[in-house]
DNA sequence: AATGAATGAGCATTCATTCAT
DNA sequence: TATGAATGAATGCTCATTCAT
């Protein structure tokens, strides 16, 4: 779109540009999970990279721009992990247990950037043209809906899911309610454990055992979701006769 | 200092000031869910109103408040309507469903004002105090953590709800999965069925149909949550054969 | 101070509505000294007299008439005093002396209400009609021009001054030097300490010293104004002779 | 985080900002004199700089850092101009008969600027922290105590001055009659004519000579202040026997 | 006489963005 | 490429005062 012609080659240098726009980025993800989107304001952002105001502006033309360009750079991060995790999964159920798995390592290690997700959609979703998004989730996101759906079918196929899912809707139906609480958690952040004494690791591990109960055939093996909390095995929470 | 007057008569005109109080509140909570609360400026809510900023100023003090005063209502007005709902269930899972189904009914009809407490909690929870927050559910909280760990108890004491929960723990995270799934929904809005081409209201159900399957006891009856879609019941949408 | 009053009679009370307007002079008084004639608001002065917005504009119709209100109480009190003041004196550089000690008083007992009006001459002179503020020293001030202007023709007769006064700019530039110096150091308050380790009132009286000296008839009797600081005789603090 | 650049070279435009800094404070001032601090508004202010508001703010972010600046430079120019004055004095008596006069002739000439320093003095000297004003008033001060002092100090030696003064107190007391009398008159502005019927400057230089009478030793020449009205010389107002 | 309610005009200040160099 | 300077359009909020009861 951007035809990047204006003089033949103004001998300009990428390499440069590159580091300057990810310093940008870099102080931008910081300041906005910190103080929220709305609040940071465009002197603020470029106080922390460094930059004066008209320099940065020479990287992104629009606050938005920013925020598009973070949330791109979550999206591929987390789509290029996310699809190392099932590596290992051999059935449908053990590929979902190992991408919900993956969901809370990321509320852990990765709050803040959940955070910031959370506060974009619960802000910009709406205002914010779908293309935009959309574009953005194909561009990034090889775990999307198809890998899903497939495990969902796989699951099925294998015996290890009940038979009676519709495999489509009960992907997005996980899906969604797995980013839901996830984002939810990391949203309340320190309030939820003032607020009800249970770590968000915890409500977060308890809440993806009990999906993953819901959805497995009734015979299936007892492959729970593991119950680590932070990295390190917990004894079972509860007495399983 | 202040002369200490007893306020001979109160001789206010409460039910005005009421009238004048809700017409901003009303106003507020469309123009917020509508365009977000930061994007909501006090010169539009005082033009929505049909009152001066100035006058504005007399009901409430700071756009903070105002917010605030919203959450509280809805808060109000969810816990009111939820403790009617599992006046008629019988069993501690019967309840949940009715809890969960409520919750559905919520989102189909009151999907403003689920999506303004999305917008709230991402936006607000971090920088307002907890005792603010807490201080508000405590006030319109009937149905809080403890009728609900109730439910969990209940079920478990009746053999409805499989036996290895921790009642705390559970009821935490169903509630929070609840509620991030559907305000998750919410906000996301249209844009769910765009990108999804499901509607809102059957990912919800769908959501907690997984989710009532594992809490479920193995052998329990099969009282599902119901398929109903705004209101009616569906014809199934999955018979795999 | 808290009116006990219920109904005492429905008929009108000049009693009460003067008890009202001192009310409100005394508390707006206080606060104008306090924080800055213009620092003060209507309603900050409404709330310290105990009364609403709209009964205070029963008693006053704008700021400015409290402002001028005061300022005509305070000339008032002033001229009532300080034609007191010299009684007892005989020559006319006794009385001279006898009105510049009273101005010390003042500035020692009454240091809030030189600073006030300090304020109302740095910031009303200008603004405000001359005929205005004339007709309030005509109102008030039977010390004024006359009766000095009086004492220093007196003073040149009876050889306690010098003679080669003029009385009419003499007295004009002494009175405007004494409140003057006198307004300045009220104004400056504690900071003439901290900035100069002398006490208002002993600058202040040795001010007076000098200017005595000055107007005092070359072999005129020892009669120098008292080196009274706060009421009480200091020891001379400068070698005399 | 924010790269330690040294600054390259310090490439603004210092030239053109400290001539736009001028501009501001010689539009606020002039402001300021006329209508008093408090009642010129910031909205003003850059519209007599000819400025938009928000640029003004680049130069100075507050109102009251205008205010400061304002009396730093007035502080400055009046000591720059004071340690001119007694260049050519012999006698400590001539000293301080030439500081005296140099201050009849800022009232004269610089009316305005006196007027803005009265005000201030009013309005802020009690809000103000000190250090603020000792700060600004080492910074321009080279007159200050100490040499007036000295000035005091020299007229007792050479005989000048009358024997019983204690240099401290009466050097603070004389200066700070000197400051309240000139400032007072420049409040009153016309005022003063209107109502007494003498010219400002006439009144002052009366009140200087009494002081000086006031000071001078008693068998000291005859070298009072001299009797110039702005400028010239006036024919003694009174026959000196 | 007292006062609850309303308000117009204004206020200091902020901010995303553009422009000239 | 970088940046000092400039700015239009708001923004949240205040205040003296009036009106109807």
């Amino acid at each position: 779109m951007a035809s990047k012609k204006r003089k033949p080659p103004p001998r300009t240098y990428p390499a440069h540009r590159e580091r300057q726009r990810k310093r940008i980025l870099d102080a931008a993800e910081k300041l906005f999970v910190e103080r929220g989107i709305d609040r940071v304001t465009m002197a603020e952002l470029t106080a922390a990279s460094g930059l004066q105001p008209s320099t940065m502006y020479q990287y992104f033309s629009k606050k938005d721009d920013i925020v598009w360009a973070i949330v791109g750079n979550i999206m591929a991060r987390v789509s290029a992990r996310s699809s190392e995790a099932d590596a290992s999964a051999k059935s449908g159920l053990d590929k979902i247990i190992a991408f919900l798995e993956y969901m809370a390592e990321e509320l852990s290690n990765q709050r803040a950037q959940v955070r910031f997700m959370a506060q974009f959609d619960a802000m910009y979703s709406h205002d914010w043209p779908v293309e935009r998004r959309l574009s953005l989730e194909a561009e990034s996101n090889n775990m999307g809906s198809e890998v899903f759906r497939e495990m969902i079918r796989e699951g099925m196929a294998d015996g290890s899911l009940r038979s009676d899912l519709d495999p489509d809707l009960t992907m997005q139906a996980i899906v969604n309610a797995a980013i839901g609480t996830q984002r939810r958690l990391a949203s309340l952040g320190n309030k939820v454990e003032l607020e009800y004494g249970q770590s968000i690791d915890r409500l977060f591990r308890e809440t993806i055992r009990v999906i993953v109960l819901g959805l497995r055939a009734t015979g299936s093996p007892q492959n729970e979701p593991s119950k680590r909390v932070k990295g390190r095995k917990v004894t079972p929470a509860r007495r399983t006769k």
